[in-house]
DNA sequence: TAAAAAATACCGACCAGTCGGTATTTTTTG
DNA sequence: CAAAAAATACCGACTGGTCGGTATTTTTTA
């Protein structure tokens, strides 16, 4: 049982996200992992074959959460599950704000890094198609406006993306966990047929 | 006359916002800046002081722009000229999708480096008051619900910002002018009062 | 010809990754 | 079980190269 060699391991994965989060990818350099760690650049190597590798462990655990998190949203009206789904965003406010830049640092990095690109892009289409057959079911049974399942998906995706930009440019400058929430509920409103969540009065 | 400083100058501007937007700002090197300009690195320092003086240049010409757009968005009722604003983006598509992930170098960058920061902070609150005048301006006139004019602009800002960023790390995934479009579409009839489906009463 | 502009040569800091070697743990063996 | 052997984990100096920025020289301009 390697349990020093587990522990290495968790150390320098924890001390890569403080540092990428709050340097950047490029800026935040091996060796300032590894003192982060309190661990030997050989200690880094013997783990991760490269510096990107260890930002793709990083990144794939971060997408599986969401995929966990997604996934229990299940039962209910299809208004019912995208309220739930949605109602995760203020959770990830609440819990991970300094963590927030990693979330541009990898879809900055996929942008230009066709490896880091390849691993976010087939859980990203993965999440927008789960929301747009989701959609299209409540079209379907009438619950949902008659809107297109692909463009609504995009549209509560973009939400959802673009309220962790605003978070992260600039924290402080308003309540985003209560926002994150108030502005799905705009969408939902306008997704939605008729009142059936209509007016529980603001949690 | 100082022509040609004044066209050197444009060069390295025009270069580096090419080398920027493919490689990154900490990928592009002064030196492959200048190169694709044609012109050597002693007139990069002639004209800019530093590395990052030129990104703030690129910027703040960027954000002028965007001003200038919204602010051609004048006249009619406040739907009118919501819709107006928002059709806006499709146009950013059209025309720059391989300059898109500028507008992400500038957001992350802002969020690590107080300078860029302070920067980009000003004129993007400035947006956001626009808009959310601009909204509580529709729900006084009753053309819009009646909805918080702060998070109603946050909605919309995040609906942008997320399909840019959609754009950017998909470009080929959907076509994403059209998908503008519709979203905001979608997004204005959540706002509006009484539109064809909708049921005129509220509270 | 003097000042501005541009080119060239250069500097020190830094960085991802390597490598020879050491410490620690696990497995084999007598 | 203990000692030897093998495998694994870890260390940190070093390398080849890059980068932002500077100092110096050459060219252009007015």
């Amino acid at each position: 049982m390697q349990l020093r060699s587990e522990e290495t391991r968790a150390r320098i994965l924890d001390a890569a996200v403080r540092k990428f989060a709050i340097a950047g990818y490029d800026a935040a350099s091996v060796d300032d992992i590894c003192a982060e760690a309190g661990v030997s650049k050989g200690a880094f190597y013997h783990h991760f074959p490269t510096k990107q590798s260890i930002f793709l462990a990083l990144m794939q655990g971060w997408l599986g959460l969401i995929d966990m998190g997604l996934a229990e949203a299940r039962g209910g009206s299809v208004p019912e599950r995208l309220v739930r789904m949605t109602d995760l965003l203020p959770g990830v406010f609440a819990a991970a704000e300094d963590r927030l830049p990693m979330f541009l640092e990898f879809w900055l990095q996929a942008s230009r890094d066709e490896k880091v690109w390849e691993a976010l892009i087939a859980p990203y289409r993965h999440y927008q198609e789960n929301f747009a057959r989701l959609i299209a079911e409540g079209v379907a049974e009438g619950s949902l406006k008659p809107v297109d399942g692909q463009v609504a998906a995009q549209v509560i995706v973009s939400l959802a993306v673009g309220l962790v930009l605003q978070g992260v440019l600039d924290p402080h400058g308003a309540d985003w966990e209560k926002t994150a929430r108030e502005s799905m509920h705009i969408l939902m409103n306008g997704l939605q047929n008729n009142r059936l969540m209509e007016d529980p009065e603001r949690d």
